[in-house]
DNA sequence: CCTGGGAACTCTCCATCGGTAAGTAGCCAC
DNA sequence: GTGGCTACTTACCGATGGAGAGTTCCCAGG
């Protein structure tokens, strides 16, 4: 674990908008849709099954969600116990690391909830506009 | 159709973990890959150019450029002006309602940035834990 | 012994998406 | 009328995401 000192100057060696940079894809896996949804959904759910993941992020394919869990995983923003019962039981919840995402998070999805009825109006307006149907 | 009056009242009535449910596209959009580099490029750098955001965002491609760009604009977070010159000039920038959203995004790049450190080492970790050759 | 059932995947097939690169439009200088 | 500039648009094609069936593990029931 990294002390918190030295932030400005680890950041400032790394730049999104250089392709090859790994802030980049690092941006790009958070951004990901269903990483928004999955980190959100642990964040205020707590600790989940698999099943119930599933169920909570409707539309979610089963490959999907495993995929997602697993880059998860990989980053080290959620934990992965598998409980050896009988049927077995997998468990995710995040780490300390995944719970300071969450922060960021939900500035977007707030953002997103309360600026929906602009953007639609922008659409609607946009599409009237360039004669567009529907 | 909801009435905008209330916002706290319409953040609820959507939820982005609704298959269906248009916060989620808004979601999806606005997490996209490009739109949040594209936003981030135009909030920091102010008014630029279609050839001035396709070099500051190495590897977009024109087609990806283009696609971002005109989404943005429909959902009324970027403006662009044509300016009927010779040869042609278009501008592109935040409109206000894009500037609400430099914070939201400005703290996922910048948590991205603050930690990648701690990402890619617990990526080298699951690595060598499961197996996995670079 | 064989079937069935539950959980968490894993695999296969197909449609859509993103990247690459070449082509288009409008207009002016040569 | 050929080339050049800018901002796209189009065609092609490999990679990615979704739908759904198959797999594994183990136990209960007939």
């Amino acid at each position: 674990m990294r002390t918190v000192e030295t932030v400005t100057d680890a950041t400032s060696s790394w730049d999104p908008y250089e392709q090859g940079c790994p802030s980049r894809d690092l941006l790009d896996r958070i951004g990901d849709k269903w990483s928004i949804l999955v980190l959100g959904e642990l964040g205020e759910h707590g600790t989940s099954r698999f099943t119930e993941l599933r169920k909570r992020l409707s539309g979610v394919s089963e490959k999907m969600l495993t995929q997602t869990l697993r880059a998860l995983e990989r980053d080290g923003l959620v934990l992965r116990t598998v409980h050896p019962e009988v049927p077995v039981r997998v468990e995710y919840e995040l780490t300390p690391l995944g719970h300071t995402l969450r922060g960021p998070l939900r500035g977007l999805t707030q953002w997103s909830l309360q600026h929906m009825a602009e953007v639609l109006a922008a659409r609607e307006a946009y599409d009237v506009r360039t004669g567009q149907t529907g």
